[in-house]
Order: structure tokens, then C-alpha cells, then sequence
DNA sequence: GTGTCTGCAAAGGTTTTGCAGGTTG
DNA sequence: CAACCTGCAAAACCTTTGCAGACAC
């Protein structure tokens, strides 16, 4: 797997280029990690990919099924690898903390959709926005 | 309830206006509909409000628990009424369909995730992506 | 060497902000 | 009439696009 990403660019016409391996290498580095982001911490380890041609990249890694995107409120989208195990976002309101939840706590949901809706989930992409313990605990703060 | 809201308003200073009002009766009429919904709505049934007070009205409407926004996907956010009744919004990836459904779909998740992680969901912010029943019956379809 | 890719800069779309004039209470 | 609110315009922010030069193959 990790040897034919580059095959398949080049089975499509596409090139390999040095700006696309750092572009995967840091959404594979930081996790729900912004165009923005992703930006940034190639700039940390190599010469800097221009932001526009990580825009270019993420669209093109996501076309081939190497990467996906997340919407997690209303920031710009966040980028992580489509191997990695997929998972739920709960999202903070307060905090805005993003933790990470096996997708098996939406099991029952995705289930109760396919059956009565015929709607089939894409877990992957699925955010749920509310009030973290950390934050519920605490109480009062403003909605 | 049809009454108090400028009470609400005038109670912690703020003031009633013509615009404050018509962009509250577009935000009922409409359903998730986003700021420049609303904007060419109210542009409809009066002389029109400008799009910064669209975005400042929404924001203090949303302060006082009157509105609710949700991000349906990459677009701008949709505001609806706080006192609709609460759903689930169901967009497909295909043909952008947006169905809402009861929010007692996700019970289970709501109470899975409140006892295993003392978080707190926002049913009426849920969004769930996939394929709607219809797209996923036509099989085919692109992406 | 050819055709693709990159960087730069400018454009496009959405949301926010500053300020002068108008309106509410 | 004082404070708040609106409209306008400009700024800020994020994303896309055009183009000339650079690079992969």
C-alpha cells in the first residue's frame, strides 16, 4: 500500500512530485488537519508547498481515494487519510475540542437509516456537535 | 411565545426594528435557508434588508435562542426556527437531497454517547451524510 | 522534448468590520 | 436626544483560476 499511490498517479497520467508526497505525508502527520494546516507543517519540514497546489493536491489525493474530508462546523474542511480507522468527531460547542469515537457508537443510528430511510451513512463523514463532559461538568458557561 | 421575543429584546437593551422582524419572518418561512436566502426572501416582501444586517440580525437572533444554524456540508449555514420541532438532517452525496427526519433516530446514539462520554449532543445540529434511498436504488450515479 | 505541475498573482465568493447617517425608545 | 441600528464600502478570509516557467517521464 505504501508503494502504489505513486503506480496509480501514473496509471492515470498523473505525475509523482515532490509536493504531492509531503502533501500526503503531513494529512498522514496531523490528523483533521486544514488546508491551512497542511500548509504550515510541510513549510515546517521541507522547502513549503504553495498553498494553491495544496488545495490542487487534496483534491486530486481525495479523487483517488487516498484522502477524505470532514466538515467539522464552520471553519474550512479538514483532511484526514482514507486508511485510517474510521471514526465519529464530536465536536465541542464550548471548548471546541474534536475527540475521536468508534464509529460503533453509531451502529444502532446507521442501522435505523438503512432500514427505514434506505439512506446508506457514510460514517466517516459523520460530526456530532453538543457539550463535551469536560465542559458539561464545569455547568454553567453560555450556551 | 408569538409575543415576547421583543419584550426579550428590548429587556437587555436591544431594539425592535423592521429589519429584525422581517428577517425573523424569513427565517420562518424558509427552512434552512442561508444568509443570502434569507436576504433575497425579505427583499421579496419589502424594501430589503442589506446582507451585513442579514448576518448581524442572525447573530443576535441566535443569541437570544430565537434561531438555529446547521452546517449541511461545505456551503454557507442554514438557519431555522429554535422552536421547529428538532430533526435530523439526512444529505444525500449525490443529489444534495436534504431530508429531515425525527431526531428519535438518534436516540440511542444521544444516549450512547452521554453515558460513555458525558457528552452532551445537539440533535438539531446533527447532519448525516450518505446516499439517500433513491440515489442508492438508481445503484449507479457518480461519486 | 512534450505535456503536466508549480508558484505567483489576481479574481471570486462569503462573512466581518468601520463609520456616517437614520431610527428607536 | 442619546444610544443603538442600518446601509454602504472596504477589509478579511478562504478557495479557485490564469499563466509563464519548471519539472517528470
Amino acid at each position: 500500500m505504501a508503494d502504489t499511490w505513486q503506480e496509480e498517479l501514473r496509471a492515470r497520467g498523473y505525475r509523482v512530485t515532490p509536493q504531492r508526497q509531503l502533501v500526503l505525508e503531513a494529512v498522514t502527520d496531523l490528523e483533521h488537519a486544514t488546508p491551512e494546516e497542511i500548509c504550515t507543517q510541510v513549510q515546517r519540514t521541507a522547502h513549503g508547498v504553495n498553498i494553491s497546489t495544496v488545495y490542487r493536491t487534496l483534491e486530486l489525493l481525495e479523487e483517488l481515494g487516498l484522502v477524505k474530508h470532514t466538515h467539522l462546523g464552520h471553519g474550512p474542511p479538514t483532511y484526514h487519510l482514507a486508511t485510517e480507522a474510521e471514526h465519529v468527531h464530536l465536536v465541542c460547542r464550548k471548548c471546541g475540542t474534536v475527540e475521536d469515537v468508534t464509529p460503533r457508537v453509531a451502529d444502532g443510528l446507521v442501522e435505523l437509516l438503512r432500514a427505514r430511510f434506505g439512506f446508506q451513512t457514510d460514517v466517516h463523514h459523520l460530526t456530532v456537535h453538543g457539550c463535551c463532559g469536560d465542559c458539561e461538568g464545569k455547568a454553567s458557561g453560555r450556551s
